[in-house]
DNA sequence: ATTATCTATAGATCTATAGATAATGC
DNA sequence: ATTATCTATAGATCTATAGATAATGC
């Protein structure tokens, strides 16, 4: 019996669901949000834009399945991360540029007036900035060698992250990503360990 | 005479193409160059979007004048700066959060497929690379105190001016754009003069 | 019965072109 | 003559609703 016939309903949809969302995610790669029609994600898993709103009844409730999946994908407000895993995060990055671009694209797009995701993204960085400066305190203690507090430097760490993106994303020639986040950790100071 | 009659019709129009531009740069702010209207932006300076369209022809030519218009505005790529004057210009873009609003919806959206300010957005960051490590050097020569080169540090610099916008547009409450600009040049090391 | 998908379509927009009309400036 | 502005409109889209049809699962 091939494996198709051994899904139920339930399953079948389930997959059907995700499709979408990976269609979603590239579309709004190419063309942000408010760019990213129905029809084009619709068209990319082979359904009309009609068939694809049994799946997600509006636009926004697409959004919020996207941003729910990014939430799974990267973990960063939520999972306790080392300062040497956040290395790797960025140079998994790196080999990723089409997520990144999505979410560069949708913070982009996040900050003007009642944009569906702004919302999510708010709450994302209040959160962001707690966990890195928890990062910050198991890696340095209450103080950084340079003397600034985790609380304080987190907000940078963060920008740091986010704002390279932007620059690699238009030039990824003239950007090493990963090697520049290395550089900004090296700022921080010598590791006490 | 009243004032409005001393002026010739070459000046009249070029007042007229600049509170469009400006108009342009509001409504940008607030939906991004895909969801600004031509429309809504004519109605902002009370004229119908074809009357606006005898000023710029196209959407996208629209778009070319916003953009130099910053360039006049806020000349990062090409004014020699010092370090203590960039964080005047922070202090300064925290008092502006429209324009801030404007090039951060728009920077975001420039990273998607043939968006028509990629180019633009590609070149200034280059630039603006190149004139943050001159700016470095001329404060700390040619190495900072923590072993770094300005080349190396310039893309960081950059990448914390853009990433603190995002963060501040986001929740201004909980981000002091201004101050954590300064805790990130205490981190490149005590100033040599 | 429920789920998946389609056709048809309403109702909003959006950019851009064509061409008219009025006002301004040599 | 040129400039500023308007009305009319073509031609594309876009989201979402209504309702039909076929397939799947208790």
């Amino acid at each position: 019996m091939p494996y198709g016939e051994l899904m139920n309903a339930r399953v079948r949809s389930e997959e059907r669901r995700a499709e979408i969302v990976r269609a979603a995610l590239e579309v709004i790669a190419e063309r942000g949000y408010r760019g990213a029609s129905l029809a084009a994600v619709a068209e990319r898993v082979g359904l009309t834009q009609q068939g694809l709103l049994h799946y997600f009844p509006t636009k926004d409730a697409l959004l919020v399945a996207v941003l729910t999946e990014r939430d799974q994908w990267d973990a960063v407000p939520d999972t306790q991360w080392r300062v040497d895993l956040l290395v790797s995060l960025v140079e998994y990055n790196a080999m990723r540029p089409g997520i990144i671009q999505t979410f560069s694209a949708l913070l982009g797009e996040s900050v003007t007036e009642g944009h569906p995701a702004r919302g999510y993204f708010t709450e994302r960085y209040a959160k962001v900035r707690e966990n890195m400066a928890a990062v910050l305190r198991a890696e340095y203690g209450d103080q950084l060698p340079n003397g600034l507090t985790p609380e304080r430097t987190a907000p940078l760490l963060v920008a740091v992250m986010d704002g390279l993106q932007y620059q690699w994303l238009l030039d990824p020639e003239s950007v090493d990503m990963p090697g520049a986040f290395r550089d900004f950790l090296t700022l921080l100071g010598e590791n006490p360990h």
